[in-house]
DNA sequence: TAGATTGTTAATCGATTAACAATC
DNA sequence: TAGATTGTTAATCGATTAACAATC
């Protein structure tokens, strides 16, 4: 390990899955060696920016030749601690709840979601081959399971309560698909899933481009007339 | 407006919803002004931060009193873009799609998903008050409403074409939902939902927080000896 | 009034980008 | 070899934080 570690930068830790995307899907097509210039023009970004992100992984690339393209998918995995597997709870099984239930790409992404709690668990007890609990089951089943992760998709009323009780029952760490933003104990990991931030990027540029489309128009242009 | 508008960062608008979302809550106990002091308390930030943030409003505050609750409330709802609403439409109704079909709690951030579409629409035809379509009427209905917006939900490997689609038809922005990275004319705005982001941070952390527990053991600290 | 809070300018911090010697 | 690419250091850029005069 040539750089001493240091925290990574946020940035640095957000871009990691889109480069590991990339390189699993140039793994499949055969390929064996990548360099940061092949990644970099497929994402838009500067080959400066991606060798620097890379660096955290402790990876040594080859002058001329660029890296070994399996080597340096593996360390990414393993940097992002997704070649371990985090199995999880889920907790409120609406709509919401079903559909992560039922996605079966997080399991490349270390995350086993291996049952989920309701207050009112459907009767047929199942879906997407993962069981329904009442909730009074969580407490005990964290504990025997050696759970540390829940992953949050009751309605935002309840989300409070159950952030609690998932806490109180010794989990660790919370995948949070609610509004409400949690107020936790410093050493509990929380990360927000923060649909209204993403809107609040989306609609401000459809405002902007909507305002651009109007000012066009009624002002010509005096340089040109 | 007092200050020159500029281009706002984008971490300020990510921060946005989050003022807004207290801001009404605190309206519902009845507050009628607020500080910077008391939404930085609140959120865990500074009061310095939060006054920038709030600049880009344009709504003056008054020294010693701070700002007009309502008035801020709307001012923000307003800059973000979600005193209009957007109409959308979303094709994919699966698990997801319809997770995000049966979720109320868009109106308030200025959207709505009209209708959906689907390749295999259920025969009932309908899920959480909005119709589902076949894919063959998107275009025409695209057109005919004047839908701006699509919120893309469609299994990662029909993301790329279901965007075509959804541009051809004259879609000028893309919520997208799916792992993919869609490659379009840069006159269309996408903005993606990355779990996989998100996963990266939770797992990390994690990672981290499991490196920690068995660092503190095995060696004493020899300080203490 | 005095103290709290504003708007804004300057200083700091952190992340991105540029530059470049080393090298396969 | 020559040219492309690496790892790393320095320069730039942008965002956060600190400082402070103005003021209700």
């Amino acid at each position: 390990m040539a750089t001493h570690p240091g925290p990574v930068p946020a940035p640095t830790l957000r871009r990691l899955p889109s480069y590991l995307r990339l390189l699993r899907s140039w793994q499949a097509e055969g390929r064996t060696g990548v360099s940061c210039t092949h990644l970099a023009d497929a994402l838009g970004q500067t080959a400066t920016q991606v060798r620097k992100d890379l660096a955290c992984t402790g990876v040594i690339g080859r002058p001329k030749v660029g890296y070994d393209l399996p080597e340096l998918a593996v360390a990414i995995e393993k940097f992002l601690g997704w070649s371990k597997t985090n199995e999880a709870f889920l907790v409120g099984a609406g709509h919401l709840g079903t559909a992560l239930l039922s996605y079966s790409g997080f399991k490349a992404h270390g995350l086993d979601i291996v049952a989920a709690f309701d207050i009112a668990p459907n009767p047929r007890g199942e879906i997407g081959g993962k069981q329904i609990f009442p909730m009074s089951k969580l407490a005990d089943l964290v504990r025997r399971m050696g759970i540390h992760l829940g992953v949050l998709a009751v309605p935002e009323a309840a989300a409070h309560d159950v952030a609690q009780t998932m806490i109180a029952a010794g989990i660790d760490a919370i995948w949070n698909f609610t509004p409400a933003r949690l107020l936790v104990a410093p050493n509990i990991i929380v990360e927000n899933v923060d649909l209204a931030q993403s809107l609040a990027v989306l609609s401000h540029k459809l405002a902007e481009k909507r305002a651009q489309r109007w000012q066009v128009a009624p002002s010509p242009d005096p340089t040109h007339t």
